[in-house]
DNA sequence: CTGGTGAGTTGGTTTCTCCAACTCACTCTG
DNA sequence: CAGAGTGAGTTGGAGAAACCAACTCACCAG
């Protein structure tokens, strides 16, 4: 049965953080923001969505909700385990923008410990060489079923 | 001024390739899809979603449509330079999500040229060490100027 | 001449987004 | 103590986008 679409982590993941802002509400707690109406000031996103995104975010394991103040409760957004995880995702993606999308020079600059600009690049964790597309090829694919 | 929201090429790439569907079809594209009625079934998008991404990723620059037949026109869509360097990003979402949010073994699994299952990396292009958090700091973030 | 494929368009319904305004529980200032 | 300010949402209505099925048009194959 090769029918349905095809079964794939890139289109689960995008279940999960694939709606307009929530990358956008991730890359703000990467960012160091924690609090509601800061994200939301730093995004742009209206609050009613952030509101629910954040919901959803915490719902499935990437962001925390913590108490940082009784009366009235104030909660802050922290990242979950699975959330640091998404630092590589967001590191490559914001390379990929700065080098074909923003015009001028990057407008978000890191340092890495080493004491030179950031500057994120993929490789294979067995060979430690740059992967390229030319050197990878396709073992396996499932589908999903229809429902039929 | 400190106003607005944060500039910043997370956000811009998301206004290129972040509306649901378009990193599914450039996903098909790297699998080897090139087609226009493969790319549908193999997303599960409906045809005319479809047509209106596909049309916007030839406009900003990320596909090229690609005649491979006249009488009657028949297109074929193929990476450009800025379509092949998403790899990277795709290939880490893909692990993220392997990681996170498939459940069961990893649905995709690639090769690399080494021989070994190809698990990707991100590591600093300088000192060739893995990027962590921790080793991370932020040296300048702008921000867009509201409309005032 | 009927059926099939490739690549879309069209129309109507449902769902999502955006925005401004509103709430509620406090805290801080004069 | 009254009034303004802040943090974290909630509500309602308009407008935009997504979804789906059906339709078109051009060809090819039996």
């Amino acid at each position: 049965m090769t029918e349905g679409p095809r079964d794939c982590s890139i289109a689960n993941a995008m279940e999960v953080i694939g709606e307009r802002w929530s990358l956008l509400a991730l890359r703000e707690v990467f960012f160091g923001a924690r609090r509601f109406d800061q994200i939301v000031r730093n995004t742009g996103a209206s609050r009613d969505i952030l509101t629910a995104r954040l919901r959803k975010l915490v719902e499935t394991g990437i962001l925390e909700k913590r108490l940082y103040e009784e009366h009235p409760p104030r909660y802050e957004y922290v990242l979950t385990e699975a959330g640091h995880a998404l630092n590589h995702v967001l590191l490559n993606l914001m390379a990929w923008g700065d080098a074909y999308v923003t015009e001028g020079p990057p407008p978000t600059v890191w340092r890495h410990s080493c004491g030179e600009v950031l500057a994120p690049e993929t490789v294979c964790a067995h060979c430690r060489e740059p992967v390229r597309e030319k050197d990878m090829t396709l073992v396996r694919s499932s589908r999903r079923a229809t429902s039929s």
